[in-house]
This record gives structure tokens, sequence and C-alpha cells, in this order.
DNA sequence: GTCCATGCAAACGATTTGCAGAGTT
DNA sequence: AACTCTGCAAATCGTTTGCATGGAC
């Protein structure tokens, strides 16, 4: 966690104590926060923050290539401070996310008919499902 | 496109002039319009449309399984009237989505980890890259 | 000291909702 | 006639922005 702060001023971030606990708190972090979670989370140690605090953070830091933002959930965005390539399985009930470590990318070709007209660039594999606190 | 009225009629959908342009739009629309779009090519014949009649539309076909709500845009949503399963393609440049046509269910295997405490229900493969028309 | 970050509140875009009147069955 | 759908406007939710102050470098 120190490397991992220096590693952020690197990247030209100014840290701030705000900025700090929103990195301290993604840090490792596998539960794919939403924004509001990440703000009620920081909000514990800085009741003061704004979101706009927390927004700003958060893009900065998908903007310099820190955190994924994942689109799987039709309600709200949720991160994911894991950049390396994976995918994900949503529960349906209760909107929980769960990393997928597997490497799809040889078996997922495309048709002709796309691959000649898109220069694919990455995928991302989501699955549905139940999970299993929710199944009773 | 007779049978397809009478289908939607069949699922208890009271058939209104602006329902049968909703659906006469979306009806082999494979360009996956977001609301808005839908909203704008109704308006070109029932000027007074409203955002409500569209989205409550859009919500009833979806309730009954007649579209599927395609969560790939981080910006918005987008429908698509083939219900059958299949995957897409998005340009990060247009936002342009088209249709991959494969069934990846044989190789997308869940590890042990996931699968153990998730009851999968369905997939669905996103790619991400640039389109024909915005490689210049 | 410079410049960026913060916090507040207001703005925004997408979507939803309450309601009275109109239309479908 | 019963009941749903429509259109309007207002409300809501997630997210962004303008701006004056404060803090990191």
């Amino acid at each position: 966690m120190e490397d991992f702060i220096s590693k952020f001023r690197g990247l030209g971030f100014k840290l701030t104590p705000q900025r700090i606990a929103i990195l301290t708190f993604l840090d490792g972090n596998t539960g794919h926060p939403t924004a509001e979670e990440i703000f009620a989370a920081v909000r514990q140690e800085y009741p003061t923050v704004s979101f706009a605090t927390v927004y700003n953070t958060l893009q900065a830091l998908s903007d310099r290539g820190q955190l994924t933002e994942v689109t799987i959930d039709p309600e709200r965005k949720h991160f994911d401070p894991n950049t390396d390539p994976h995918h994900h399985a949503m529960c349906s009930e209760c909107e929980k996310i769960v990393d997928v470590f597997v490497d799809y990318s040889e078996t997922l070709s495309l048709p002709d008919t796309v691959s000649g007209e898109f220069n694919v660039t990455g995928n991302h594999v989501e699955f549905y499902g139940v999970c299993g606190d929710c199944a009773e």
C-alpha cells in the first residue's frame, strides 16, 4: 500500500487525504463497489467528502487506466480496481458481481462478417445467474 | 408483420397506433436503437408521442420477453428486438453495435470456484473495437 | 506561489411516475 | 363499460459541472 501511494504520485496525482481514503478502500477490493458505496465508505472517515470528489477521483483513475468501469449492471456503474483483463458473473437477485479469471480470448473468435468490418481490441464475458446466497 | 401484430395482441397488449409505430420500427431492426432514437423515429409519424409512452412500451415489451435490453454502452440502454441469444460488438468511437451470432456457450465454462457459488443461467459476450467507418 | 482538488449546490441526461383524459377491447 | 394507454409535467436517480475556497507540491 506504500508503493501503491507512490505509484499514484508518479502518475501525476496530487494525493489528498480524501484520495488516499478512496485508494485505500479500492486497493484489493474485489466487491465491485458503486460510486455510492465508495462515497459511503470514505464518508465514514471523512464525513465531509462530496460526491464530486469521489466521482472526480474515480474518473481520474479510470482515465489513467488504474480502474475499470464495469458495465454489467443496467442500473449503475461498478468499479473494479483490478485492471487485468478478466470477466464477471452477476447475480440477478442481489446484483452481486464476482470475478471470472479465465482467458477466453482463444475461443472467442468472431465470424468473418464481423471481423471484416470491426477491428476488435478487447472482449468481456458476462455471466448471469443466481448466487448461492440468493438461492435460499 | 401481420402475425407480428396479432402476436402482441395475444400477449395482452392493447394495440394503439403509437405502439404499432414502435413495434413496426423495432421489427427486424438490427440497429440497436436507444429509447431516444425510437422516440425520434415514432415522432416522425406521431408528433405528439411522449417519452412516457415509448418507455412504457419498451418496458412492457421487455417484461414480456419480446425485447432485449443491451447493457454494453455505459451511457444509455440500447434495445434489441432479436431475443434469440447472441452477442454484440460495439465501436468505441461511434457506439455502433453489431450482432454476433455465435454460440460460445460450449467454450465459456466457469471455473469451479465460481460455478460452485453461482447458478449460471446465461452469458453475453461483448467485443470492443473500432468499426470500419471509424477506422477512416 | 502555482495549480489542482475540494465541497457545495445547481445542472444534467436518462428514465420513471402521477394523473386526468382518451382510446382499445 | 371496464380498464389500459396516452401525454403532459413533475419527480427521481445517477452523474457531472461551475465556482470560490483550501491544500498539495
